[in-house]
DNA sequence: CATGAATGAGGATTCATTCAT
DNA sequence: TATGAATGAATCCTCATTCAT
């Protein structure tokens, strides 16, 4: 039940902090958005900026989930590569679809806010952690290609999944900005091939 | 001698808001940056925002200009793209050594920020012309490459600067928040190949 | 119980702008004068005009019960008019003796700054909707006496009921500013007089 | 050449407090408007507050002149009493049609932070004078009108001037209230004759 | 737990005035 | 005289946070 309020809070939050920004969202915006009064988001976080944990937290997972499945499926790494990839662009389409790029906006101005507190603070920085956690379910699909000599072998795995994430998210935040002005399954077909060319073993070798 | 003192405000703005954000970062910080009084930022822009648009349309054509200057010189394509790529690592790292990421980070807020302002006004968004003017210097390295048969010919020229540009930058955004945790020049040369691989005119055709 | 904080609000908005004019007086004396914190103001007002509308309608409205007492009660339309001027004077020297002439000025002030308003975003103005309230319970009292043959009927009750108010409204304003420079029990009898003289039915006629 | 250079400034003045108020007017716009520098207003008023007592002095001669003409020609005074109200209602007019209006308010404005500046400095009240002028100018009138037995004995000349005075004056600002809802020529007939008839001797005396 | 009134620190902005040129 | 850049005090307003009910 309680649990359950938190969570309309966060996607309270998470609805006027894509509309306005972390920094000009309000408690009170949210309070309202999610019904309760703005007394009572105190209750549940004991500061605006504690929130953000949480949402980082959620929205991370949330992704790493929809790359979890695939990359936990039984089927060849190159199969896999082209999967992320199309999971990728439908998760950002449906996000486009809803609230145009702010909500992925959101995602970045958030890793930038813990950036930042990070460097403040001098306290660890959490999203290298996270984005460490996503290099790390891709390397095993490096690894396996590797081994099946479809990947090629010089460059580490754990290169190749930094690589790999860093490409298709620069991807994505051209993408968001550029959406009527490149057709998306034109644009999903060239990503896979340039991606899948750079990383499968040279026809030539 | 007025340029002059112009130059000094955007370079306190863009030092304070690369330390704080644009949000956080106060007018009265960039003056005592800037050595002038609060009030006389108001002679050089009408408000806090105005400054956005001057700090964004400086960084913009900064890089534009450490591209351009590349793009201009006489060489072979897959050359120039090789080069386009060690400029982007040589500014980042350069960015990098002074301030952290930071200033990196201001670049994505100040895109962000002009983002969600154009979705609120209705005005066109600036991003998307800028965007559109780097991808389309990037355009000319393309079709001479598949005129001589160098870079593979099913994809538009258009679209191979699309997604090269953001590839480059989606693995800078990564890069700047890794810089420890991956080794700089392992990351330059794996980057290059990937990409040159993923462009290149398939060998078997 | 919250009504009446904003009761106090506007007593201390009242005796605030008498003292410096609206433009001089400042929030902060206002909350100050009200024993609040400054940001409370804005949790009954959302901004410092809105508050105009509410003095003007307020002091409007007391004036207005003023004279609407003697209006509704019975007795012949000329002591109508000898007692509506006396109530003006009463009220006049009341406040006059109460804090100056500036709470008297106040209302001008307001007048003034909501006819501007209104000039500059183009929508109604509303001291017109409000002076033509006084002039309509003020047409009864004429209607009346050009029935009873007392008043002269060459000039349509509207127009009486204009020339009346307007006139003793502008007594009230140079009474103001002379009251030390003419009696005031002279005046009075004076102002009644001529007014009198110039509405009753002629003698002759 | 320099005299004419602070008539502009003053032109300049009273067009912009016209508009904006005395408050919200500011000698930037001024300047503007009398094409000089901002800081040129400084060479000819030490202060904004300065050139209200200009302004005020040249919008009341103005006035002065306008009636004075009138009182100073050959005429029955019962006659100037109609080219009085004649004048006033030709100004009105005339104003009204150049600004709304915004002057004719300008100049109640003037008067009360006159008077405010009087009671918070405790010097004379420059209004209260001034006043006084309007009302020695009107006198004479009154005195020939009871000398020649066509006004009322029963009150004194200097009170039939001060009651006078300030029943046109509150008309003129009703009438600039509402000049749509009323007809100007029925206003001044009717004003006219309700003023003459409680200034003239009583027929049946 | 829930509420929303109250707080006050903090920030953007305005503008009269000064002063070096 | 004329200029307009520079100043900084003053003001409105916002909003995270607290707390009594």
């Amino acid at each position: 039940m309680t649990e359950n309020k938190k969570q309309k809070i966060i996607n309270a939050a998470i609805k006027v902090f894509s509309k306005h920004g972390y920094e000009r969202g309000t408690v009170s915006e949210i309070a309202n958005q999610a019904n309760i009064a703005k007394g009572s988001f105190y209750h549940y976080y004991n500061s605006k900026e504690e929130i953000v944990y949480d949402l980082f937290k959620m929205i991370f997972d949330k992704f790493m989930d929809s790359w979890g499945t695939i990359i936990e499926e039984n089927m060849p790494p190159e199969k896999k590569i082209e999967l992320l990839i199309d999971r990728s662009f439908d998760d950002i389409i449906e996000m486009l679809e809803e609230k145009n790029a702010t909500s992925l906006i959101l995602i970045f101005e958030i890793m930038f806010f813990l950036y930042r507190k990070s460097l403040k603070t001098g306290k660890e920085n959490v999203i290298e952690k996270y984005f460490i956690k996503y290099y790390d379910i891709l390397k095993p699909i490096f690894k396996e290609g590797q081994k099946a000599k479809i990947f090629r072998q010089d460059i580490e795995p754990a290169y190749l999944a930094y690589l790999f994430f860093s490409m298709v998210d620069g991807f994505g935040l051209h993408f968001m900005m550029q959406k009527d002005n490149f057709d998306t399954e034109k644009s999903r077909k060239y990503l896979k091939s340039i991606l899948l060319e750079g990383l499968i073993k040279n026809k030539g070798e």
